[in-house]
RNA sequence: GGGCAGGUGGCGGAGCGGUCAAUCGCAGCAGACUGUAAAUCUGCCGCCUCAGGGCUACGGAGGUUCGAAUCCUCCCCUGCCCA
């Protein structure tokens, strides 16, 4: 089986430019994605381009996982639809550095013959003079082109407009993908859909002043089911970084799955077969509620991501929580599982005379404010270790924590805060 | 530089002198149901509060009025059109 049937047979061929097939049939390709430092982070969202790299690669192909620490000072106007406040210079520099320590786990950079490689936009397109680009690649555009680009008619149609730097964002793309090609023979840009014109403006630059024909395949946008954006949670951002999305709520993330999208996920994000994945999906629909495809989908993707050990204990934490009760648990167990969870400290002290219960509920981070904690606690929607509050008054004392240790703050059915009594 | 239309809570979008902390939709939060689902239904959704109320809000600054998101003046910002 080649690439394209792999890649499509895991639905993740969007678009591609003509011709691209026979290409990949004959020879191995060089193909790049770029990875935009707008956060110090990569999101669970890049997990697709990174894996289609990955993917790539044990294909035989050669990946080039791209930082735009360069175009990230400009922002691309792809899927936006405001104009976006700059971010400093040293933003960006940190977060390349960020999600460049990211990329490496997801590639071989000791392969041989296709050994992966990165490349930070920033190292060609700060040194190149204003002048010089408006002469060399500026010259190869006509405006009509760049403003029949989707993300330029949308903006030009909407209340605020674009500026002329972002208007001119596809071009430093574009430029990127000479200077790729140029260096290592790249003739491959993968990318989101929302990517495709800025992929088409490389293709075509590459063509006009080096005059070669490379290609450009897009991904599809993922979507979920609900409707809502992928990778998005009541807490947030799904993150990567195990710092700032801890392994637990990773693997619980992928384990909410919707029934109607858990198929698509283990194709897009996990290196099972399709046979293996043809048996899960048949679970789904016999046995939806024995949640096997969602179970698989979040141990594959959490012990890629963090691996075997930060899984287990994902996985012993998830037991705990939504098995067994707290009652059965000591304070040592409960401080071990909930490690990641955030966690705030109360002076034995300040229990001992107790504490408002809805000052603890803001303090903890539960709450915005005492105002909408009283409210939590009218609609019986908090729980101090497992136990519904029903007095909105109430004082937290020394007697809720357990072995003295530690009160379990709960919010619904899974947002929880650890107290640690000091 | 000129003309026009706008700037209201996270977003969209009402309100156009008092009854406005502001209709409504979306998003969000909680509850019920359930599979730690989806769909649905219910409640909530500025801050503080000794629960009576108090405070800060409708781009900014002034002003008119007993009283302004609503009227006036100046300023700032955005879009469209013209130059």
């Amino acid at each position: 089986m080649g690439l394209l049937a792999e890649f499509s047979w895991r639905e993740l061929v969007y678009d591609t430019t003509e011709g691209l097939a026979e290409v990949l049939d004959r020879e191995p390709m060089t193909a790049y994605v770029g990875f935009d430092p707008t956060a110090a982070s990569l999101h669970v969202g890049s997990l697709l381009p990174i894996m289609s790299l990955a993917r790539l690669q044990r294909f035989g192909h050669t990946p080039i996982a791209l930082v735009g620490g360069g175009t990230g000072l400009i922002g691309d106007p792809s899927g936006k639809s405001a104009e976006r406040p700059l971010q400093t210079v040293e933003q960006v520099e940190q977060n390349a550095q960020g999600i460049r320590a990211q990329l490496e786990k997801f590639l071989e950079f000791e392969r041989g013959m296709n050994a992966a490689r990165m490349a930070n936009n920033v190292d060609w397109l700060r040194p190149i003079g204003f002048l010089d680009f408006l002469r060399d690649v500026g010259k190869h555009f006509t405006v009509n082109a760049m403003l029949a680009k989707e993300s330029v008619k949308r903006r030009l149609g909407a209340e605020e407009g674009i500026s002329f730097t972002e208007f001119s964002y596809q071009l430093l793309q574009a430029y990127d993908y000479v200077v790729l090609h140029d260096r290592y023979r790249c003739n491959l840009q993968m990318g989101g859909s929302d990517q495709w014109g800025n992929i088409t403006a490389g293709c075509d630059l590459v063509r006009k002043i080096r005059g070669t024909r490379v290609h450009g395949l897009v991904l599809p946008l993922v979507m979920n089911s609900a409707g809502t954006k992928f990778g998005k949670t009541e807490a947030g951002t799904v993150w990567l970084d195990p710092a700032l999305t801890s392994p637990f709520r990773f693997y619980q993330f992928w384990l909410n799955t919707d029934d109607r999208d858990v198929v698509r996920y283990l194709k897009y994000f996990t290196w099972l077969d399709a046979d293996t994945v043809a048996a899960l999906a048949q679970q789904v629909e016999q046995l939806p509620a024995g949640r096997e495809a969602q179970r698989t989908l979040a141990r594959e993707v959490t012990a890629l991501v963090h691996g075997v050990v930060a899984l287990q204990i994902a996985e012993k934490a998830s037991a705990l929580l939504f098995g067994s009760s707290l009652a059965n648990a000591t304070g040592e167990e409960i401080l071990t599982v909930f490690d990641d969870v955030p966690s705030i400290e109360v002076t034995r002290d300040r229990l001992e005379v107790g504490v408002l219960i809805v000052e603890l509920i803001a303090l903890a981070g539960l709450a915005a404010s005492k105002s909408e904690a009283t409210r939590l606690i009218t609609q019986g929607g908090l729980y101090i270790n497992d136990q519904r509050v029903v007095e909105e008054r109430g004082r937290v004392t020394v007697a809720h924590a357990i072995d003295g240790r530690v009160i379990v703050l709960r919010k619904g059915q899974r947002d929880r805060r650890i107290v640690r009594v000091i």
